[in-house]
Parts: structure tokens; C-alpha cells; sequence
DNA sequence: CTATAATTTCGACAGGCTTCTAATCAGAAG
DNA sequence: CTTCTGATTAGAAGCCTGTCGAAATTATAG
């Protein structure tokens, strides 16, 4: 009872991953391999509305405000959230997409809600 | 923390994630947060039997047998594989439980979009 | 129009990570 | 027993990342 049948599924387990595209799925999970960006992203996750605002997230930290706001931007870089200033306040959301595709890759079943292995995300990857 | 009952998301959507839980997620998403640590994961999940050597894996990258090592041991130290030795050769393979705790972190994350939710089937992942 | 508050950007420093070479350990073959 | 191959460990150089403080930008309030 080592393994049980249906590990086949996940991409990771059906086939070596090509370089490039190991270093892409780095770049993601980089992004959320940081306690502070985990959390920031479960914040903002687990937020009623799905919609969290900066200073909501700020105070649940010992940090500075431009240190969360590196964060945010890291995550927002990778594609992971999205940020959306409106008035004086900037409200950030999830992406779905970026999310499931983390999910995808680990997850031997499941994986049948759709095809999140080729999108139309121009991946502007900063180098 | 208004969570729409019935609706149960992935962890990292339910409700923010401790203080420590994500330290301690950040440590297991810092291993796989590597271009040569995914590949390597990927070779030894995808490789026949569920088993790879060291010698299998080294050929397939432009780094010193020592730094394989290095990387394998991170791994191996987060738990995400197993080392044996037989003979002369070390053959490494994957923790499922492990890699499926990644996937359980993002996968059942629920999107607005009633395109295909057809996930009565969530397969909890025990560990 | 001016003032205030919030957020982002810029510059800098400490710490960690990746990689290497050299050395060490484990097992097999002669 | 000696030697050889394979794998790991030890130590160090170089680069990147996380963090902070100060300045700049933007939008709302009065």
C-alpha cells in the first residue's frame, strides 16, 4: 500500500518537467513559498467578497507598510493576485486560474474541472 | 469572515492561514520552489516503478553530482521523498502524502464560474 | 486649492540560497 | 586486502531575496 492506483494524473508525476517550463512553475511558486505571502494570500483568499483591501492586511502584521507592499507585488507579478485601486484604497482578489494551476500540479486526481495546461496568459516572466 | 456554508474551499481559502501553519507550508513550498528541485521531483514521481537512482537523475542536468545531492537532500529533508540505499546505487521516490498536502493547499479552491462544477467527488486527502 | 492619509517606489544592508571544488563514506569488484 | 565507482558531506564564493527607512505619487476631504 505504497502507492495507491491513480498517481498517473498529475503532471508532475506523468512526465519529466521540461526546463523552461520547471522554471516558469518556480517563478509561481516562489511567490507563495514565504510564510508572510502565504498568509497574504490566504487573507485575501478566505476575505468576504473575495476582494481585500491593503490596510485590512497590514495590521495582522509586524511589518512596515512598503514590506507588505513588496510582498504584494510579488504575488501580483506572478499572476497570483490582482490589484484594483479604487479611490484611496487598493483592493486586491485572487486569481483563480494561477491558483488551480498550483493546485493541478500536485494533485494526482481531481483535475477535472477543465484544462489549465495551456492558457492565454502572456507570462511576462522578469528575469 | 463571512464563508458561504456548504462551500468548502481549500484551506487556504477557508480562513487565513496561522501564524505557523504557514511557516511550516512555506518550508514544504520552499522545497519545490526550484527549477532543478521540480524537475528532479518530476523525474523520480514519473520515473517506472516510482523509484529512480541518483545516476538516472544527475545525467539530465549541467550541475555537479554534489549539487544534485544537495538538492535531493533538501527534498528529502522537507519529506517530499525517500531515500534507500541498495548496493551500490540510491534510489529516491516520492511521499505521496506529502505532495498531495501541496495540492490539497490550492486544488479545491471554487470559482464563481458555474462553467463545470461537477466536483462531488473531493477525495479527501488524509494524512 | 490645500491638506491629509494611504500606497508605492527608491536605496541600502543583512541573511539565505545555489553552486562549485575538495574531501569523506559506503559498497562492489578484482 | 586493495581499488574502484557512486553518493554524500564540508567549506567557501557569488548572487538573489527579505527587510527597513525615507521620499514620491495619488486620491479623497474640507
Amino acid at each position: 500500500m505504497t502507492v495507491p492506483p491513480g498517481q498517473c494524473c498529475a503532471p508532475i508525476a506523468r512526465e519529466p518537467l521540461a526546463e523552461d517550463t520547471a522554471a516558469e512553475l518556480a517563478v509561481l511558486l516562489k511567490a507563495v513559498a514565504d510564510p508572510v505571502r502565504l498568509r497574504l494570500l490566504s487573507m485575501i483568499a478566505s476575505h468576504a467578497g473575495g476582494e481585500a483591501c491593503v490596510c485590512d492586511l497590514t495590521g495582522a502584521f509586524d511589518l512596515t507598510a512598503p514590506t507588505i507592499s513588496h510582498h504584494l507585488k510579488v504575488l501580483r507579478t506572478a499572476g497570483l493576485i490582482d490589484g484594483e485601486r479604487r479611490g484611496t484604497w487598493v483592493y486586491y482578489r485572487v486569481v483563480p486560474e494561477a491558483v488551480n494551476r498550483l493546485g493541478a500540479l500536485f494533485t494526482p486526481l481531481a483535475s477535472r474541472v477543465g484544462t489549465l495546461h495551456d492558457e492565454a496568459a502572456p507570462s511576462p516572466v522578469l528575469r
